[in-house]
DNA sequence: TGCCATCCCATACAGTCCCATGCTCTCCCG
DNA sequence: CGGGAGAGCATGGGACTGTATGGGATGGCA
């Protein structure tokens, strides 16, 4: 499976491109369709969150419609699967991301492609810088022994 | 497991790559992944930690992205791999260190490569230095009856 | 016919590969 | 025990390849 570390910034360019960046790609070419799947994030945060289409199978499963009348189930494929975008790779290994993704990061010219382990997050840069600084704020004073 | 041991200075040339020590990559041989994984050492001081990448498949395991829904998991594994970066061994056995780690660490000029047992540390030779003897006043104060 | 996505090509630069050098350590033989 | 040959290692540099990025051409859909 796919493992996704380390964070790039590449440019945007007027016509919507990004290239993937290459170690993204490198991982993702075993799997059968030749791109990968972007959904605003769950977690509320202003960013983009991209993965193998394979992950979205393993959800589909966890999230099975066993039970029709099971409405939690259904409103979370809802919320997954309605948003979910399968972006495919150019011969160049650029994604061309629709202007609602772009606007609901708020990227503009650049994006910050975050490895995550068996997923990845897209931002804008000084959204990303912003949110992680808050975030190490918070920890800062959650956990001063730190976690592991 | 492998097993770190011992200091050793290396020469950062000015493509910014750095040997890394012979007795260093024997203990990498069994791997899959001929390389090192290296990120900004999570105590805060200015330096690198390096491991195999086989710990990073641990880490994948243990923090996985199951539930798309758990933002408490989301934010744990950015905060382990967007700042981790995979080092692949050039045929010398050296590797090219990106210049944002580099930065981070301060180093410029050489690397001082130093064991810690399944894990080791990279500092520019003279932060190492000054970090070494505030330690080793601070342990003389703490453990009067001595460490060796 | 106009817009938009896709495809293809060009380019600059960074990363990678490969080879050469000099040093040190080890091993082997006299 | 001494010396020479050979192997392993750190380091430097040149050449090539891959990557990111820009722009033009093509083709389909409204």
């Amino acid at each position: 499976m796919a493992l996704f570390t380390y964070t790039f910034v590449n440019k945007v360019d007027r016509k919507g491109r990004v290239s993937v960046p290459a170690s993204f790609r490198n991982e993702l070419d075993r799997q059968s369709f030749h791109g990968i799947a972007v959904y605003p994030s769950i977690d509320g945060s202003k960013s983009l969150t991209g993965c193998e289409e394979d992950v979205l199978r393993q959800w589909s499963d966890t999230y099975r419609a066993d039970d029709p009348f099971d409405t939690v189930s259904t409103r979370k494929r809802m919320r997954l699967f309605a948003a979910v975008q399968r972006l495919p790779l150019d011969a160049d290994g650029r994604v061309l991301l629709p202007s609602d993704l772009l606007t609901h990061a708020g990227i503009t010219s650049h994006a910050a492609f975050v490895g995550m382990g068996h997923e990845f997050q897209i931002w804008d840069p000084a959204t990303y810088d912003a949110a992680k600084n808050a975030e190490e704020e918070q920890s800062a004073e959650l956990a001063p022994g730190g976690d592991q």
